[in-house]
DNA sequence: TATGAATGAGGGTTCATTCAT
DNA sequence: CATGAATGAACCCTCATTCAT
């Protein structure tokens, strides 16, 4: 209002294509992770943008599209985080801890890109669906094919009491539901999640009750 | 459907309200199974119920209340499945197994309400995610109750190597991941589920590699 | 407003699905007449038709369909008046001029339906102008077909100097011309309208120089 | 385009304004015969123009302005087309058959310029509409003045079985509507077009019958 | 001069919900 | 009891038009 205003902040004008795009990226994985797919409307997600809605239309493409842009970046980022965290020189135990120590400090600090890749994401179904699959799938190896694979051993394979796609699936399901669970407790470090989580797969109940705890080495 | 009407079944004309009630929620949990909560739409509804809308609306309220209706229903069937397969006087780790081939089992029975209860109820947010969340921690003390107790041994309690609270959230992810997994092999039984769900949590990925099994001792 | 209308005729409501159908084409053809198919908007023809639009959508489908449904019903209206007032044991010349005094009382009875079918059917591009077009093949063939296969005599057939099909466009096209012309005079009867079309095209301008004219012979 | 640009033809700069005018109506020409006004959008017409949107705003004003512009254009090019094939010193039957000859050769190398005129122009409404219906007047009396002249001899007049104005009218459309099938039949020459349209307005059904036939006489 | 960036306004369509019969 | 008929409200998307560079 004030014909003062030194830099205009009330709604930026007049910025590059590619800033605009990531504002509106940035309040549309908001808005998603808030309500979900279906219940998101490009109105709240123009509004948070401080953009209107043609531009949205203009930059990333009808809702659907939109959806996806959000989804791939998140996802990249994810799997980013956990690469940088992983050190391949460490024992398999240690290299697992690590990388979920970056996954759960990756969550701790982008709960919302989180929750749409985790909770929203597969609402809506065809495409997207298949899509995180794919990401959920390329995760679990990248963090866990070490183990997996130290875990085939000795000509067992795939059998009843054994299956590496199936630890596989269940492993990446603990780490997804510890991680939602520590959204509500935001106090617990991803070290300390992290350690709970090796105490679980690495040792097991068994090994637990007996006493034994799982420890980083290092 | 029923097996002994007289009269035409175009449409039964006044049954009682429990049957019609019930005819209503199976049709929703179809409906919303498919497609989720805000996809789902009353008119596919009341089509697949046979059913006019007034009708829902009369004996159910609100689309939310229907939903509702489904998740209690659902997760009341889904916990007394699991209940009804645990035998109290068993070891612990042959109670946690026989508690997860109910689980499994019914999943691959009543595929519609565990999508449901999984999938979509988180969608809606609000209320219902925490009704959920709550039916997750009741189950998660039901199957793990015995084990998560044997583990707090000794006056170690909550630490960072350890929490209760932490392990069971890991532990129902771990389960209900490898349930999703198995929606998309039915050819693997429940027994099998169980055994390698076994094997990650009461083993631990560290005996596994050094060759140890776990196998239903009875 | 008042409580004491004796029969609410502000908006009548619960009416059957046909009457509410034939409201909305009614109301349709005006809107399409006056705007034309683009510009047209459903908001009008809901208000003008004294119903909501989603009436429009459950009752007649798209606007597209709602369109579809207008060409179709005043196309056969206009070739069931045209039919009505044949009367096929007359001469040739007879007949065309009775087919096309019918033709033009249609027009001034239902300037609407004639816009719609003529100016705007076209407008749409794709499938209805194909229709259109098959329906002005048909009333040509209707009305001229007498006379068109009288004008192919004696093996003359398709020519430099003649052909059937090329005649026939133009008579069409000269009679719709006038109908159009006859909508900014309406003071001029449909039985002169007849006459002067067939003394074009019954006698020619040689025969109207020389000073010959053509007369209903009754 | 042009022959002789020197520097690349990216997108040709401080082009004179005449030269800016041109591109940008024949782009909107082209655009607006394929599309029609309503459904035309001016990103479109500036696409394929070559320019950016403001400019077309700067040099030819609104839409409206643009479409205006267009049918004015394209209706002085078809008169002056007219014309130019007309040649006063004939007799009257061979007036008419050059300047239908002339019309059908400008429609068959015009096409858009046609389609603009005869089909679109019409659709918008209120002005042009007006607009057009003088320009369609003005053609009329241009080609077939000497023949309408010559039909109102004797000071009969205006009367039931004859009028200028009417057989006029009768007459562009029967014209107009000849080159309408001509466009789906382009291997037809626009001399035999013309020839067609004579045996029908010249000569009439009667004559036709009769084995009469008309061809030109030069 | 010429344009990329930006938007107000409106259109088609659907859906949860409720009367009136 | 049961339902066909009806709608307010909202949502996704597009387009003519203009500003600021």
């Amino acid at each position: 209002m004030s014909e003062e205003d030194q830099r205009p902040p009330e709604r930026a004008r007049r910025l590059p294509r590619a800033v605009r795009e990531r504002q509106i990226l940035d309040a549309a994985v908001q808005v998603f992770s808030r309500h979900g797919y279906h219940a998101a409307s490009m109105d709240e997600i123009s509004d948070v943008a401080g953009v209107s809605k043609p531009m949205i239309y203009t930059y990333l493409g009808s809702k659907e599209d939109l959806f996806g842009a959000c989804i791939r970046r998140e996802a990249t980022r994810l799997l980013e985080a956990i690469q940088a965290g992983v050190q391949p020189d460490l024992p398999p135990d240690m290299q697992l801890w690590h990388g979920l120590r970056s996954f759960y400090r990756f969550v701790a600090e982008y709960r919302e890109s989180w929750t749409v890749l985790h909770r929203q994401a597969l609402t809506v179904g065809g495409a997207f669906a298949a899509e995180i699959t794919d990401m959920r799938a390329r995760a679990i190896q990248l963090v866990a094919a070490l183990v997996v694979s130290a875990g085939t051993r000795k000509g067992v394979g795939e059998q009843a009491e054994f299956s590496g796609e199936g630890l596989a699936a269940s492993l990446v399901g603990a780490a997804e539901s510890l991680a939602d669970w520590a959204l509500d407790h935001p106090d617990i470090s991803d070290g300390v999640l992290a350690s709970w989580l090796m105490n679980l797969v690495w040792l097991g109940f068994n090994d637990l009750i007996e006493g034994a705890v799982w420890k980083p080495s290092e």
